[in-house]
DNA sequence: TACCATCTGTTAAAATATTAACAGGGCAAA
DNA sequence: TTTGCCCTGTTAATATTTTAACAGATGGTA
C-alpha cells in the first residue's frame, strides 16, 4: 500500500473502523446474492445509520463510488480489508475454554480468513494436550512458548474473572499485541498493547435504563 | 422518586449509563472487601479513565462525596440501582437456546437481582418443555402468550442470523420493550424498542486494525 | 495560626462524532 | 437539449463527549 493511503488511514476514527467492519460484512451478504452495486442510503438502511455517515466514512478511506451506480461492492469488500486485515493475517488464542471460550471458539472459526484462532489456553488437564472443537489446547505456562511458535498476535479472554491478574501477566509476558477482554474485570495492559473490553451486563443494564425510561414516560403522558 | 431527581436522570448520555454500570460493579467488589468510601481516582484507576470523568458522571447523577473521604460505596450503590433498576426488576427471556444462549444464560442468572432470566425460546423439539439450566423453554409461537404471562420486558437474541426476520417480528407482536442483539444481522424495530447491537466480529477486527497499525509504525520508525 | 496537600464540584475549553447543506455530475424523460 | 431527479463528495454546523482548569473545603502539620 502506498504512504499516502497509510497516512489516511493512520487517523481513522474509532467508530469509522467500527463501521468498516460491519460494512464489510453487509457487502458480503450482498455479494453472495449477486448484488455488483451499493448506494450509500442502501448501506446506510441496513446499519441503522444515515446514508451521510456512509459516505463520510467512505470519503475518509478515500473510496469513491460511481455517480448513479453507487459503489462496487468487490472493489469496496476489498478496499476495507486492505485497511483492517494484516497481509498475512493474525492469529488468535483463546484464554479459558469453558462455555464462552468454546461458544466463541466455534463462532470465529472460519468466519474470517485473516483471523485464525490457532490456540486454546485452560488449566483444565483434560482440556490440556487435546483438541476442542479443532483446536489444540495448551496450559497457561506454556504460553510465551506457544504464542512465539505460533505467531499469535490477539488474545481473547474468557478465563474465571478472578483469573485475570495471572492471565494478563502470562499475555503481557508473552508478547501480545492485542487483547479482546469478555470479563467483566477490567485488565491492565500496557499501552503498547491494544485493548478492547466488552462487558454483556453493561450492554443488558443499559437496555433495562431504557426500557425503564420508556415506561415511566408512558406513564407520565398517561396522566 | 421526586420528580426531580426523574429530570436530572432523563437526558443522562448513553455513555454515562455505561459507565454507571460499570462503577457499580466495581463498587460492589470493593463492599465486599469491607471498603466502605472510595476516591474518585480509586474508580476511575479500575476503569481506566480519568478521575475528572467519574466525578462528572457522579455529579450529573446528583450524587456529593464527602471532602477528603471520598463518595460513600453503600450510598452510591444504592443510587445508582435507583437510576438504573427497575423498582418490580425486568424479566428477560433468551431467544434461541444455542451455544451462545447457553453461555449467556449461566453467565446471567444471579447475577443481578433486578434483572431475572425467566424463559428461554428455542425450535429445536427436545428443547421446547424442558428446562435449559433451570430456565424454562418454548416454542417461538408461544412468544406473545409467556411474554404476557411472565411479564417479559427484555430479550436476548441469540438465534441464526438466517432467522431474525422472524424472530423480530414475534418479539414486537409479543410487546417486548428493549432488544439485546447478539446476532450479527442488524435487527428493525420500532422506535417505542429500545435496541442495543453487539458484534463481537466487529470488536476482534478493531482490534486486529490497531494491532496492525502499531506494527506498521513500528516498523517505520526501525527505518 | 498559617500553610500545604488533597480531594470534590463545576464551569470552560477542546476534541470527537454526527448531521445538515449544498455543489456538481449524469441519466432519463419530455 | 432541456429539465428534473437522484446520486456522490465535501464543507460547514451542530451535538456529544472528554479533558482542562480552578475555586472551595477540610484536615494535617509546622
Ligand atoms: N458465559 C457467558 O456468556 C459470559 C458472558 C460474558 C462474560 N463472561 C465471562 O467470561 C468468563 C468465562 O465465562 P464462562 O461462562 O465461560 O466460565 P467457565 O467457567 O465455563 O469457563 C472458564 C474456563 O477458564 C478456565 N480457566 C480457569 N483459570 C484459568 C487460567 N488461569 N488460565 C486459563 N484458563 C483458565 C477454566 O478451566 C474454564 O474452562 C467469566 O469471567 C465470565 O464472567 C461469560
Ligand atoms: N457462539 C458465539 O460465541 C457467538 C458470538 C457472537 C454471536 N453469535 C451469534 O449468535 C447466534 C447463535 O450462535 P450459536 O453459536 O449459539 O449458534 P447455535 O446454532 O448453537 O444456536 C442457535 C440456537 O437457536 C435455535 N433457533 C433456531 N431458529 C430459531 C428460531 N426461529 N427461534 C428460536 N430459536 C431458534 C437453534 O435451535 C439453536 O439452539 C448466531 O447468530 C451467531 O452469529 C454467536
Amino acid at each position: 500500500m502506498v504512504k499516502e493511503t497509510q497516512n489516511l488511514i493512520k487517523g481513522l476514527p474509532h467508530k469509522t473502523i467500527e463501521r468498516l467492519s460491519q460494512y464489510r460484512r453487509a457487502l458480503l451478504i450482498c455479494l453472495e446474492k449477486g448484488k455488483e452495486y451499493i448506494f450509500s442510503h442502501e448501506i446506510a438502511e441496513i446499519q441503522h445509520i444515515t446514508s451521510v455517515q456512509v459516505r463520510r466514512d467512505l470519503m475518509l478511506i478515500g473510496y469513491s463510488g460511481t455517480l448513479r451506480k453507487g459503489y462496487n461492492i468487490k472493489e469496496l469488500i476489498n478496499l476495507i480489508g486492505n485497511i483492517i486485515d494484516s497481509p498475512g493475517g493474525i492469529n488468535v488464542a483463546i484464554i479459558g475454554m469453558g462455555n464462552l471460550g468454546r461458544a466463541v471458539s466455534k463462532y470465529l472459526t472460519h468466519k474470517r480468513q485473516k483471523l485464525t484462532i490457532v490456540a486454546g489456553f485452560d488449566i483444565n488437564s483434560k482440556k490440556i494436550g487435546n483438541e476442542i472443537l479443532g483446536i489444540p489446547c495448551y496450559a497457561p505456562d506454556e504460553m510465551k512458548q506457544i504464542v512465539e511458535e505460533k505467531k499469535i498476535g490477539i488474545a481473547i479472554i474468557t478465563v474465571p474473572a478472578t483469573k485475570i491478574p495471572e492471565t494478563t501477566k502470562r499475555l503481557i509476558n508473552a508478547g501480545i499485541r492485542g487483547v479482546l477482554n469478555f470479563t467483566p474485570t477490567p485488565v491492565v495492559v500496557p499501552d503498547n498493547i491494544f485493548l478492547e473490553e466488552y462487558d454483556m451486563i453493561t450492554s443488558l443494564e443499559k437496555v433495562a435504563f431504557f426500557v425503564k425510561q420508556a415506561m415511566i414516560e408512558e406513564e407520565e403522558n398517561r396522566m
